[in-house]
DNA sequence: CTGAAAGCGCTTACAG
DNA sequence: CTGAAAGCGCTTACAG
């Protein structure tokens, strides 16, 4: 492995102009300049990171926390940032707090501390302690879907979103709905549950409907969890015609377990999501849509932008649109099954 | 932020003793040891990385390497090298490959050198000059769903669990089968489609069965994919009657065409898929697994072990098991819906 | 067991 | 425009 000392020995220069001429910093002729290229591009040099680091401060390097990576919005979301992060050269380092554990030890041990120059927080509302630790990083920060005070956040309007999804059912002419949320009492404590919960609240109230608590259920978050929801609100005296549930992950569980049941969806119950999951579209099913990758990008971009700018910058807050998309698995109530769910007069088999 | 320097003169003794004994290295006297943690402590002191990387050549970190994060595979995959590592102390530093452009960027540059101590490639076939790039990063790397020379290895045999899968669909007495699998022009160049097409070949094969050209189609592991790779299927003459997906992910989308066309599924057509997606269980997916977890997890292990045992270590090849796993969209040929399809005698709405 | 010194490989004021 | 020197903050032989 060349060094710099290397180049600069065999472009005749030191070690200082050869730094120079590399960077582009300073002031550097441009035929030394070339030589110096030359030298490198012979040598095939290239600065070790960790001796930049330790002379400059910077780490060019940006950390991404988060919970299950392996969870649709979640992965979506770093491949958000990490494309908008190698745009400008920059290394992602990822650091997912599936367990209490390790979130705690995350928040106890800053292992970012002095490995990046920013960081990307998802969906994660953060305590007083954790976020005193988070400042104690001196790095610019941005938070997709939550606030905090001082950093730059992007997220959307999960309550007026969920209020949307619950006015679609509504709109239909449902009277009897039922509600898949999160668990209050989960431990990494999510933002987004209770103010989708609230959306909902605020629909029905407005509608002057009434929704008995047997018709509301709360999921993981995952199709499992959906599936089990779904079942207990079926195992209600009276079942709704129509249910609002909070991610299309838990959806896709809520719509398999009505069918297990031999009742059909739309025609005996309407499902609404949300998210749009990529599996949403040719599922068919019905929600509302929001634009991760999008946020997950704004939010690079902003750390990004912060990072160049200094300290100077001041800390960005943007709300990124939602959309309903209406698809199968909503439809009027009491309405009969539309067409295209019968049997078709289309070639079949014999075999 | 305190430096080592700093800890040193709280305790009363050198830099030297202080890192000895910050780091349990060389020998230090059980009090001198004390006094320094204590003064450690007191200056909440924590060693800059890249000092001491700088100094050792260590990173702490594994690089790891992957086409499209924000897929199923790819991110369960992340997930499990990021908890074996977390385990361990270790950092993780993502490179997402997505497009042919980040992929040249990622081999010229190679960004990884002098940030990690070893990597992990996600099903990434390398071409040879790829495969001397990596090797100048000198440090372990082990590859996930390949074979390299030099480097470890974990994958599942996919050509096995293609023609398993295949003979799922034989038993049941199926004749007319049609493939969905992937694209050879891919320009990633991936090696599993391959591979579940030869599976699929064996089985036929051995069956004596014939599969027209017009019941092969090429999907790109997406749903939307599926989806359209099995309406070309459908506009056979002759359409078939099972059909083997070659991913969870298409087979979904495969389902979902079957279904818009008014044809049932598995009465009409069986479909199996191959990966056990998490999504497969609530929607009653026959499949064939492959847990990818465990195959990540076992590639970051070998990477951690060959880190510490140094250049001694020999490289590993483990092949992961797979299983079938039969569900609902696979039925005996010209078999009658089953029970639980029809509408049960349960309570309905009236509304 | 402990300390002084050199070194890891860059960058950056500061002179010239 | 260019060079010598100091410094970034650790670690590690080498003496003692």
């Amino acid at each position: 492995m060349a060094t710099i000392a290397d180049v600069a020995a065999h472009a005749g220069v030191s070690k200082s102009t050869a730094s120079r001429a590399l960077r582009g910093a300073g002031t550097v002729s441009a035929a030394t300049r070339r030589r110096v290229q030359h030298a490198a591009d012979q040598l095939a040099f290239v600065a070790t990171p960790s001796a930049a680091r330790l002379a400059t401060g910077r780490t060019h390097t940006v950390a991404v926390v988060t919970p299950f990576v392996c969870r649709w919005f979640f992965a979506t979301a770093v491949a958000g940032i990490q494309h908008e992060l190698a745009r400008s050269g920059f290394d992602l380092l990822l650091y997912d707090l599936h367990q209490p554990a390790a979130r705690e030890r995350f928040f106890t041990q800053m292992p970012v501390r002095g490995r990046a120059d920013g960081a990307v927080l998802l969906t994660l509302p953060v305590s007083e302690a954790e976020e005193t630790a988070l400042a104690g990083l001196r790095v610019p920060m941005a938070f997709v879907g939550d606030i905090v005070p001082g950093s730059s956040s992007v997220r959307i309007d999960d309550r007026g979103a969920a209020r949307l999804a619950t006015r679609h059912l509504l709109n239909l002419g449902h009277q009897r709905l039922a509600l898949i949320g999160g668990d209050p009492s989960e431990p990494m404590g999510f933002a987004a549950p209770a103010q989708r919960r609230a959306g909902f609240d605020d629909a029905i109230r407005e509608a002057g409907v009434v929704v008995p608590e047997a018709h509301v259920a709360a999921g993981d978050f995952t199709a499992a969890g959906g599936a089990v929801a779904m079942s207990q609100i079926l195992a209600a005296e009276r079942i709704p015609t129509a249910v609002f549930v909070a991610s299309d992950e838990m959806a896709f569980g809520a719509v398999h377990t009505i069918r297990q049941l031999g009742l059909r969806v739309p025609q005996d119950i309407s499902v609404i999501g949300f998210d749009d999951h990529e599996l949403a579209e040719p599922f068919g099913l019905t929600t509302v849509r929001q634009d991760v990758y999008r946020q997950a990008h704004a939010a690079a971009r902003s750390v990004l932008d912060t990072i160049a700018a200094g300290e100077s910058a001041s800390p960005r807050h943007r709300v990124v649109s939602t959309e309903l998309v209406v698809r199968d698995t909503t439809a009027r109530a009491g309405e009969p099954p539309s067409a295209h769910r019968t049997i078709p007069p289309h070639e079949r088999n014999t075999a």
